[in-house]
DNA sequence: TGGCAAATTCTGACTAGGCAGATACATTGC
DNA sequence: GCAATGTATCTGCCTAGTCAGAATTTGCCA
């Protein structure tokens, strides 16, 4: 059997917060997937495509760092996505023990189209939020991952 | 290398909502692990325990479809679960296909403190937040999952 | 300088979820 | 009653993430 979106849940408890969260993120994951799905990218791919098109880091660890990715995740991340030809680890000239990670020719044509799947896919899911709507949403989610780091 | 926590990302694009549910869903789900660690539970455990315990389904396939799990790892979940002596595969007499999920003795017995563990984890997670706050960030997942279901 | 702790990346072992196919049973329509 | 179709669960295979530990390189400090 495949996996099924879950039907809804009725109790107001804290544990529906958590329900919540995980079926939106695996709803925004499986959007971008199916969006993405005719340019042969999956989603976790997009992000590191996306993150270093945007000049967001450098290094591996540095990625690693700014994705929440575990080292040994993004190595082999890094692995399936430098094979389709996207990203290119190349020595670092100031530390010789990490990589510089940087787009092809290639990948760089194809982001701009990448980004626009991306963004339709937000602006779906974002209907009907207004710009106030779409700030406190934003503000709540930030305020609990503060509220996680002050006490962990 | 271990996993990090992600530094924070300082633009407004769509691509964050989904970086910052991602790290909400990772937070709280790690959360609750090491809330639960004492008592042996793992967080995805914890969730078939609960609705279970609050009789949100009977047989496996009503978890599957409740918890928007796949029938394949439903099977190993329980697996897992049913080894630690948590929960009972019980024939259905309706059903010789299906199966009933039954608490054991000793699992009903830890509920309760597994349950309030999980609920202090919430409730630290939602400091600051006013009832009105919470309402309203429930509405907006809700929202979100709405607009998804709605185009795919 | 020499040596040692720390940082960067990679690898292997393990856990876990998703999908496809298999099996057993149930239901429907004839 | 029986065939065809559908449903519930399980198994195998693949992808993916986490952790621990290795190899290399760097930086620091005596």
């Amino acid at each position: 059997m495949k996996k099924t979106k879950p039907d809804t849940i009725d109790t107001l408890s804290g544990g529906e917060l958590g329900f919540l969260v995980s079926a939106v993120r695996s709803t925004i994951w499986s959007s971008i997937e199916a969006e993405l799905q005719p340019l042969d990218i999956t989603a976790a791919q997009f992000v590191v495509f996306n993150s270093i098109a945007l000049g967001k880091g450098r290094t591996i660890g540095e990625f690693c760092r700014l994705l929440g990715y575990d080292s040994g995740a993004m190595t082999r991340l890094l692995d399936r996505i430098e094979k389709k030809g996207l990203v290119r680890r190349v020595a670092n000239p100031e530390d010789r023990r990490s990589f510089l990670l940087e787009l092809t020719p290639e990948s760089k044509a194809l982001f701009p189209q990448a980004k626009r799947r991306v963004q339709t896919v937000f602006k779906r899911l974002l209907a009907g939020f207004d710009e106030a709507q779409a700030a406190a949403l934003k503000l709540a989610l930030e305020q609990l991952l503060a509220n996680a780091a002050r006490t962990s």
